[in-house]
Formats: C-alpha cells, structure tokens, sequence
DNA sequence: CTCGGTTCCTGGAGGC
DNA sequence: TGCCTCCAGGAACCGA
C-alpha cells in the first residue's frame, strides 16, 4: 500500500481540487470497502464545504465545514484521482478515455473498482474525486468533532516520522526490552505511525542493521540509544523525507492523483532487488530476500549487521 | 501485555 | 493461448 509519502502524495494531489469545494454529491458504488462505510456516509458529508487535507499516519483526514472529518486509509491498492469534465484536455498516453474533454483512466485502471466519487462544486465549476481501489483494503470513516486524537483509528498510533517526536531517546524507550526483529517493530504503527515494508527495508539497510535484530539489543543497560538506534533514528527520517520530496514509489497501483508517477522506486537500495549487488561503496554484498511475519524482507547479508 | 500466523480481496507475473 | 501458483505497498483479528 500507499505508505506514509506516498499518502502525503495523494494529499498534495488532491488538496488544491479539494481545498474549499462543497461536497454537492458522494456517491458510494457500494456499500463497504474493507469495512462497512458509516451509516449515513453520503447524506452526512453531503452540503458540506472542504475545509482542508490533512495527513496522520497513512490516513487522509479531509476536514469538513461542521466540523467534521472524513477519514481514508488507502489500504494496498487504493487511489485518488482528479477529473475535470469539463475542463480536461490533456488525456494521458495509454488511457482509456483519450477524448479531450471526457474522463481518463490513469494507466492501471479499472472502473469496476472506482467504488466512491465525491462530486464537488466550487464557483459553479464541477469536478470529480474519485477513490479507486481493486483489493478493496482500503476503508473511510467520518469523525465527527474535532477530536481525532481519540479517534480508534489514531488512539494508539506511534510518533510520525516527519518530526522531532521521532528521535533515538523515543526508539530507546519503545524498544527497551523487545526481543522482536526490529523489522517487525518498525512495521508497527503503535511505534512509528506510517512505515510500510519498502521504507522499513531501505532504513534498515542505510543504518546498517540486519532486520532479524532484537530491536531491545538497540537499546544500551542503562536504557540511552546505542549509537546503531541513533543511525536507524537518521535513517528514518531521511528515506522518509527523500521519498516525499521524490512524489513516492510508484509500483503497481500507486499512481499520483494526475495520473502521473513517483519516481522513489528508482532510488531502492535493496527493496525489490534480490539479487542484485549491495549498492553500498566497497561491499561485496549481494541483496537477499528473507520472510519475515509472512513479508518479505530485502537486505545485505554483508553489510548488516 | 507480546508474538506469530491467518485473513480479507483482486490482479499481475512467471512456470509449464 | 490457458491454467496454475505465488506474490503484492496493510492491518485487524485470533489464539498461544
């Protein structure tokens, strides 16, 4: 699934179609994704104007004028997209709609899974956000109040990894005493809110640490960070931050709300790469595929440690 | 509480 | 071309 920059992705695409538009019509395909859609969904958002985007975790947060706000999670396959009907004619190569002024399909896609449009207005121009998304593990629920914090979705979600809550004395106290693979720590959204299997493998390969790793042996006797957490902590933050500035990873289904792509897949250390020379300057390393947690691992054997 | 395994769903890739 | 198996960016759930 879309992981944490490739969801900031989608809520950059999305947010200067959405921003100030009032919802003139949801229509929902079907009546659940992964989950049942809430009781009501489309009549309780419909009339009400889009205050803004934001994004916590993997989650799209799509504040609403009463104060409500709609919460989407992406799932594996889920995407946005962004039609101008009236307005569109730049049709891109290989869609299937390639008549200017009619709809397109990004590459990939399948209206058959196209299973909720929000029909928006804004100074009397219409346009079309439309959630796609073919495993249907996605899932969107509407917050009323402005209480998110206390949201079940968000009650035990961990630091984001964008900020300063992430830090090594942060990692020190949430993997003091774990015998888990840290791999299988870093996936945690209790711990860190927005990792995904790619970003997990690509830090831990930058930071030079083997994924099967008790991530407590990361933390020293006296509870401080060793000084390979204080990498992993660096780690983090920059494939994170370099994936956004990148637009994300573009694999499979995720696709930039234009329709366009992300080009972090290019910049894989290891994800995806089994087989292939460790890109590390010097190592002699080839990647390996482990599982771990019934994923897939990608790693240097050599180089970490 | 933690841990590992299973499950939801569809589609693409690769083997034969 | 077709059929089969395996695998996929997530995370809730269950049982030990």
């Amino acid at each position: 699934m879309p992981e944490l920059p490739e969801v900031e992705t989608v809520r950059r695409g999305l947010a200067p179609a959405m921003e100030g538009a009032v919802i003139a019509r949801a229509e929902l395909r079907r009546p659940d994704l992964r989950f049942p859609l809430p009781e009501g969904f489309a009549a309780r958002v419909e009339g009400r104007r889009i205050l803004g985007l934001k994004r916590r975790a993997k989650y799209l947060v799509i504040d609403l004028s009463d104060g409500a706000a709609i919460l989407a999670h992406l799932g594996m396959s889920g995407s946005f997209r962004v039609e101008e009907p009236a307005v569109l004619t730049n049709a891109l190569p290989g869609s299937s709609g390639d008549t200017p002024g009619l709809f397109y399909l990004p590459r990939g896609k399948d209206a058959r899974h196209d299973h909720v449009v929000f029909h928006l207005e804004r100074e009397g121009r219409i346009l079309q956000v439309v959630y796609n998304d073919p495993r249907r593990f996605g899932f969107m629920d509407l917050a009323e109040g402005t209480a998110l914090d206390a949201h079940p979705f968000f009650r035990s979600l961990g630091e984001e990894p964008t900020g300063n809550g992430l830090s090594p004395d942060y990692l020190a106290a949430r993997f003091k005493g774990k015998g888990q693979p840290v791999k299988a720590t870093l996936l945690d959204q209790r711990v860190i809110a927005g990792l995904g299997n790619i970003y997990v493998c690509e830090a831990l390969w930058r930071a030079g640490i083997a994924p099967a790793t008790a991530a407590g042996a990361l933390v020293r006797g006296d509870g401080a960070p060793g000084a390979r957490l204080v990498a992993l902590n660096t780690a983090i933050h920059q494939v994170i931050a370099e994936a956004i500035e990148a637009g994300g990873s573009s694999l499979r289904d995720h696709i930039r709300t234009d329709g366009t792509l992300g080009y972090f897949q290019h910049r894989f250390s290891v994800y995806d790469r089994e087989g292939e020379a460790c890109p590390r300057p010097a190592c002699t390393g080839t990647v390996a595929r482990i599982a771990q947690g019934g994923r897939s691992t990608f790693f240097c054997p050599v180089c970490q440690t």
